[in-house]
DNA sequence: TATAAATTTGTAATCGTTACAAATAAGGAA
DNA sequence: TTCCTTATTTGTAACGATTACAAATTTATA
């Protein structure tokens, strides 16, 4: 679970961003949503706050929060990209049914003998289905 | 690993596919590279064979093959689709540099707790970083 | 306050994928 | 075989997500 960030705007900074107020909202609305949003997502929650809000910003701002290490990219859907400010080791569970994505504890991070000479960056456990809520909706 | 697949035109049609020049040329090529191609990569390497093969027919056969259950989609990167026709439980690696995704076996599939009352249809892991060769190169 | 640098914005371009309808090929009945 | 129906393939146009780019705005600095 993402331990809880105190300070957003010190957060950011000490990433080494410079947190404007654009990058500070779609940063907040990361952390506070667990909805792990897509860009047009996050576009649609924010863009009534800051009306001037474009997708560029929201594109440039991801990529940044990305590169200085403080969001990941989840890529259960090939035709979504989703974000995610929680940096723990977790998978994620997409339902098919309600189409939600929720993080799901993984045991224990088991090495993979065969990848021993390989350095590794990320490493992503994605899982499809239907969740237990919708699994019940439809036996009725 | 992939189970040897004899008979081709056989397979494909106990998976319920009229099986058509083009999506036993299609398939064979899934089989035969174990490079986890994209449809481009598909298309470019058929078109010599089959001239006339145009990019609608490799992505309906691909989805048709999905739909069948013959081949699963990896979604490793967010900008690339890439088709698997070896259906065993097993993860992929992609290295950054020389861009190769290969497989790796995965010890056990371990039950995740916290999804035992979810219906579970697909599940992928999906690890990033420099292969051991890469590595090598790297050090130079 | 003036100037330079960084950030945001809107528009246009790009790329992978899909929709669609015409062309071709395959299958079945007489 | 020939005719007719259905399935498959093809090319083009449309679509949607993302990126390139340059102008506009904001922020930092002298």
């Amino acid at each position: 679970m993402l331990e809880k960030i105190e300070n957003i705007e010190q957060y950011i900074r000490d990433a080494g961003i410079k947190p404007s107020i654009q990058r500070l909202k779609i940063f907040e609305y990361l952390v506070g949503s667990h909805s792990h949003p897509t860009v047009e997502s996050i576009y649609n929650a924010l863009t009534k706050e800051i009306p001037t809000l474009s997708k560029t910003t929201i594109y440039n701002t991801l990529k940044l929060f990305q590169k200085q290490g403080i969001v990941i990219i989840i890529n259960i859907e090939d035709n979504e990209t989703r974000f995610d400010a929680d940096l723990s080791y977790h998978g994620h569970f997409k339902c098919e049914v309600c189409k939600e994505v929720k993080d799901f504890p993984i045991p224990k991070h088991e090495n993979i003998d065969s990848l021993k000479d390989h350095e590794i960056s990320e490493s992503h456990f994605y899982i499809k289905g239907v969740c237990s809520k919708c699994k019940l909706k439809e036996n009725n």
